[in-house]
DNA sequence: ACATACATGTAATGCGTTACATGATTAC
DNA sequence: GTAATCATGTAACGCATTACATGTATGT
């Protein structure tokens, strides 16, 4: 049920369009969560079935947009949700579980996949540290929308916890991007001790950042 | 199709059977990749049907144990998979949305979803350290399985990427943990400042630790 | 005229979660 | 005898991905 509480969550900043929605995971929000419109449609119909949230229907010629704002009953909804604990389902990550199986390639195979993992992190750092820096400054339209219609005693809470949540994305990034730079180590060692015939070599260079 | 690499994957180090499987998720393995059993069994079925794998059939009584084994095509299919690059579909993590909505939130609800965080991400380090620790000492009984099967020239290999994989796993977990610790800050100095009565605290210590 | 952005949907297929369902063997 | 462990499944429902599908408005 995270997509319902994700698009409820940005439309208390502001009323939107589905589409809108669209733009804004794709482009900011996207860094926390993501969906395509074939998901995000059917799930705004839903909701306002539901009642959580009711559609403005604005006409430009023949086109129809529909706005939705979040009532009552989709307030209360995203407080529980957001209170209720975490459930953390067991860990599903592509790139370490491949990882794990790079014995059966070649290392340049497995050079490849660090630095293609290198390269993604090190993207997805730019767009969250820019991030970070767009709400610092006040650049931030959602938050800047969402700070007019909040009371001025709670923006330090609201700001702090924005702040809260991305850098936890930069943190993760660094994470991210520090393995893969000790994967492309580990790849480097193990073609030295091939070159030089010695075959029980890269195991010291490998365990080192674990105690670090 | 990660899970069936997985399975694979697994099956490649010694054949078992899907209990076998079920077990290792849920206890060593599970912490890279997790499924339930209602998804093993039915996966093995179907890779036995393609080909991929091919099931040893033994009988205790009238109890029934399939003992799977890794065809050539299956080592095809896992060699492909592994070399492919990695799709980098977007970010989906529930504690990092829920962060970013704890404006809605008590301090004391925020102050638990950290807490939470911090003590689930201790329980994993502990473990991926053991592993670690595990595959250092050649205490890991799947690795042991592997290195029995594998030529002693690709010794060095498979265990340097296989420590690679767990270290992988421990920095993010400290990652984790370093923010949920940064969270409990900014839930501790906005706590300060609500008693004090400054609304326009807690800011300079949470924009501190992005440019560490 | 043509491309790009605006705007909203449906359908198929596969992955993931929870619950339901059954029965044999082993240790106490 | 009874609880835990071994062992294997099915079903329902919801979430995620990709592709298909349609039409308007705006700028060049």
């Amino acid at each position: 049920m995270s997509l319902r509480s994700a698009l409820l969550g940005l439309l208390t900043a502001e009323p939107m369009s589905g589409y809108d929605l669209d733009r804004i995971l794709d482009e900011t929000f996207g860094y926390v969560w993501t969906a395509p419109h074939s998901q995000i449609y059917p799930t705004l119909r839903q909701m306002e079935s539901e009642g959580l949230i009711e559609a403005d229907v604005q006409r430009t010629g023949g086109r129809e947009r529909r706005v939705y704002r979040v009532l009552d009953k989709g307030y209360d909804e995203l407080r529980r949700w957001a209170g209720e604990p975490v459930s953390y389902t067991g860990e599903r990550d592509t790139a370490h579980l491949k990882a794990s199986m790079m014995h059966l390639l070649s290392l340049e195979q497995c050079e490849a996949i660090f630095r293609a993992h290198l390269n993604y992190y090190r993207q997805r750092l730019l767009i969250w540290e820019s991030r970070v820096e767009a709400i610092q400054s006040g650049q931030s339209p959602i938050l800047k929308a969402r700070l007019r219609s909040t009371d001025p005693d709670e923006h330090a809470k609201l700001i702090a916890f924005k702040l809260c949540g991305y850098e936890g994305s930069v943190m993760r990034a660094r994470s991210e991007i520090a393995w893969a730079e000790h994967g492309l180590d580990t790849v480097a060692s193990l073609r030295r001790s091939a070159e030089s015939g010695d075959s029980s070599a890269a195991t010291g260079s490998a365990a080192t950042i674990v105690h670090s």
